[in-house]
DNA sequence: CGCACTTGAGCACACGTGTGCATTAGTGCG
DNA sequence: CGCACTAATGCACACGTGTGCTCAAGTGCG
């Protein structure tokens, strides 16, 4: 069995250590370092240097074990394939490491497994579960939720009774997206997503249709629903070359996922030899990186994922900080047109 | 405190519940379930019935204790806004998680707080580091290495000794580069990467002037060497403003990175009315999924981010299971160009 | 039948920490 | 001086698991 002096030139220090060298007790260590008991200023100096001296790190294992929580947070994601969601990530992460906490990351790839994987994060005793992907079943959330385990949705439908939800305005967005190709005066639109979609990508395509309802009913402008096979630039692309050779193709795209709109607008430029905006204008969403790249100019629906990161942090602390175990919220973050060439 | 009858209708199960459910011994049940003692068959059946029944979930933290050891494995990154980086640590994860252990993620923004952050790593009982930014110092390795901690480092300088190190070959990649320029009939070549650079940067660009110098010799060919602000689009966008605005501007540039080679592009494209690759052929490294994108179509370096996960992971276990304490070792990752337009 | 040996399962300790309770020293006041 | 009270610190238990050692039962063999 590993024993403390299996690394003699480097041992492990432990709290135990620290309280011989300082003359004191363990417990006494134990207090200064979490300054909850009330210990005397001269003793917890001399705790604390000696504790800096000898190089002391406290075991988070130990102390989670005894407090029955860890200060992992656990990440539910599907892969870092979403452009936007690795800018959601990157933003999230900094925010949790900024309140004292780390991320624990579960990729659930293949969304049967979720529910095992998710209850993989209590074998961890996280403080925390934030599920940016995948929805969990109302019954896995429950197990969370019943030991006070915090659950946050980004971006997802909110069927799980007790956890918050932390949405961006996919109702402003599908909105800001009609405004936009109506006033290039287009008059035969599209939404593009992929075929089946997503909570948010079908909150925003029935808004966007609900926008454009009473040009519909005037005659003046046609709709046409567009699917593809992925959410990504390869699926954009793809059903671009099919959906754009029509002959009588829309001349306004909005697409669910900027991504999308990066593949059409590559389909319809150098390979159908289209004109954007001219021949068929484009709006993403999102507000990804490469949407203002010069290449392709994108007009979007801007969601910021930095704010999303803080809203999220902020529904995760008030439970397991602020001690609040008042009922579930839905936040709902703005959205922004941002207009570039591409409409 | 908080005690198991805290949540009365979702009660923890531990293994001594599973024991007495049985009706047998709760070191009976850990030895069941880690296969590891000499159970009967009859035995290990009926008390791995038994926890499925409960829903016994073991506790990884309370096992971690006893191991001195868990099954997290450190990922020291510092941000996810390096493209190729986030593809890499897509299949990074994944392959970690294949094996059974979990990536607990560790963002190092500022470098001069990467000791302290990875000496955080210290306090989870990790069972490996993957060092992915950022160079460690060699003290703060060495409390790793001595408490047989494995650390891999990737693309990074293999300064630490005791930890094994996975480059892709950026000699390699720096040769084909050259050769690529060159078959194309460009005589003023450059160098493009961020000024003081990194390790894999200034690598690549070592070789490619190496595999240039016998014509610089003749007299035939000119190399300047160029710099920009930051390793991404937008370094590479303000420095192609100001390098092809000059007279003498080079009409071959290696970028060190496939990111800066978009922004360079755009630049040359669409401020200053170059055509690519007549006025001016670009190549990058990576081959990130952007450079294959129609508007893009960037001839460049690719290295295999999913092989590079593998090699890492194999890297790891080599230490973790499988007892291996030998000498570290310096793996190379072969690279290939992969010819598109921009060259 | 007695003994050595194998197999299966239990006992008890250890891991490092937090914290309720007890204990000691110190202080003010009658 | 004696007592009550407060501040500071130590003691001891708990958290849930892995595992070395012990013990009991069963089996084969002389």
């Amino acid at each position: 069995m590993t024993r403390k002096n299996d690394f003699p030139d480097n041992p492990i220090i432990t709290s135990a250590d620290v309280a011989r060298e300082a003359g004191v007790a363990r417990s006494t260590v134990s207090r200064c370092l979490s300054g909850d008991g009330r210990i005397s200023e001269e003793t917890r100096q001399r705790v604390l240097q000696t504790a800096e001296r000898l190089g002391y790190q406290i075991n988070q294992i130990a102390r989670s074990m005894n407090r029955r929580k860890s200060d992992l947070v656990g990440l539910v994601t599907s892969g870092l394939e979403d452009p936007f969601r690795v800018q959601f990530l990157h933003h999230l992460i900094s925010a949790i490491q900024k309140i004292g906490y780390r991320p624990l990351v579960i990729d659930v790839s293949s969304p049967e497994h979720m529910s095992r994987s998710m209850l993989h994060l209590l074998q961890y005793q996280v403080a925390g579960v934030v599920v940016t992907s995948g929805s969990p079943s109302p019954e896995i959330g429950q197990h969370f939720i019943r030991r006070n385990v915090p659950v946050v949705l980004v971006n997802r439908a909110g069927l799980l009774d007790g956890a918050d939800v932390v949405n961006c305005d996919n109702e402003a967005g599908g909105r800001l997206a009609a405004e936009a190709l109506l006033a290039a005066g287009k008059c035969h639109l599209g939404f593009l997503n992929m075929t089946g979609g997503t909570y948010s990508g079908n909150a925003r395509g029935e808004s966007f249709v609900a926008a454009i309802a009473p040009h519909l009913a005037s005659g003046k402008v046609r709709f046409t629903p567009l699917g593809c096979d992925s959410a990504d630039y390869d699926g954009g692309y793809q059903a671009g070359l099919e959906i754009l050779a029509r002959d009588d193709a829309p001349d306004g795209i909005f697409c669910g996922k900027d991504h999308i709109a990066l593949g059409l607008m590559d389909a319809a430029r150098f390979d159908l030899g289209l004109r954007i905006p001219q021949d068929v204008a484009v709006v993403g969403f999102d507000d990804i990186h490469a949407s203002r790249q010069k290449a392709y100019d994108l007009t979007t629906i801007r969601q910021s994922a930095e704010d999303l990161a803080e809203l999220t942090v902020s529904r995760l602390t008030r439970h397991i900080s602020g001690e609040d175990h008042g009922p579930s919220m839905r936040a709902v973050l703005p959205v922004e047109l941002v207009r570039r060439t591409s409409a």
